[in-house]
DNA sequence: AAGTTAGCCAACCGCCACCGC
DNA sequence: TGCGGTGGCGGTTGGCTAACT
């Protein structure tokens, strides 16, 4: 019978929410001593009032050694995303790909980053099929004289590019400008312009012995889903 | 300075596949 | 072979905090 039914029988509520100090460290006490397997036997041995699924989801997402953390690297950045491409929403997938690095984690920075990519996306196909309805763009040209200042970054609104002459429209090119609808998404959005737009530079990359290459993770061209890529990049090598 | 908004992240929920009985 | 238990996974939520107005 699941334990979750066995303490719901015995009137023993389970506790949600936060961890605290003291549940962690029985965990860790009790999963040096059961493994990492049985959660339901974790959970009703080490006497904490949560369910197996939930010591589990502790465990792996936090307590379990050589978890990383924190700032997502570049290199990290670019793996996920091209990874991301490749299988879609695989998170557990393209988590053992990045040592140190959860599911849950991945999953997290793809749904605030990818959000991020997908309007700035709309925003440049907006932009480039036109005003929107007369209302002001969000685009700015970068330029020394800027009017606008943002964390030490200028800008100035970017020209009208409606021709009144002829009512036409100029053809605006993403590499023209920077978008700003805040710093950061200035960054991210040079990020995503770095980007290789397909496989086969990838590829390049991916063969190239450069020292000054960001990129150290090995091809996928004509690997199968399930094979292990014959990683030697510094990424697989972490301790 | 206070209120609001946006971003981030930990944790929960529900579904599904696998396994043992 | 069917069923219940369990673990794994992806989606979602809620709380906290920083940034912005």
């Amino acid at each position: 019978m699941a334990y979750e039914t066995v303490a719901a029988m015995q009137g023993e509520s389970l506790r949600k929410g936060p961890w605290h100090e003291e549940e962690d460290e029985r965990l860790i006490t009790f999963v040096k001593l059961l493994g990492s397997r049985r959660w339901d036997y974790v959970a009703r041995a080490s006497g904490l009032k949560r369910s197996g699924k939930s010591c589990r989801l502790r465990w792996l997402n936090y307590l379990r050694p050589n978890i990383k953390h924190g700032h997502i690297s570049a290199e990290e950045e670019k793996i996920i995303l091209q990874l991301h491409e490749r299988w879609g929403n695989k998170w557990s997938m393209i988590a053992r790909r990045l040592p140190g690095r959860t599911d849950n984690e991945i999953k997290n920075y793809c749904r605030t980053h990818l959000r991020k990519k997908a309007v700035i996306q709309e925003q440049v196909e907006t932009f480039q099929f036109g005003r929107d309805n007369g209302k002001q763009l969000f685009l700015f040209q970068e330029d020394g004289s800027s009017s606008q200042t943002c964390n030490g970054e200028s800008y100035k609104p970017c020209v009208d590019t409606l021709d009144n002459e002829n009512g036409s429209y100029e053809t605006v090119e993403l590499s023209d400008f920077a978008l700003t609808s805040s710093p950061y998404q200035t960054r991210l959005s040079d990020w995503i312009s770095e980007f290789p737009s397909d496989q086969s530079e990838i590829k390049s990359q991916g063969e190239s012995n450069s020292t000054d290459s960001l990129y150290c993770y090995p091809t996928w061209v004509s690997y199968e889903e399930n094979d292990l890529w014959g990683c030697s990049g510094s990424l697989w090598n972490l301790e």
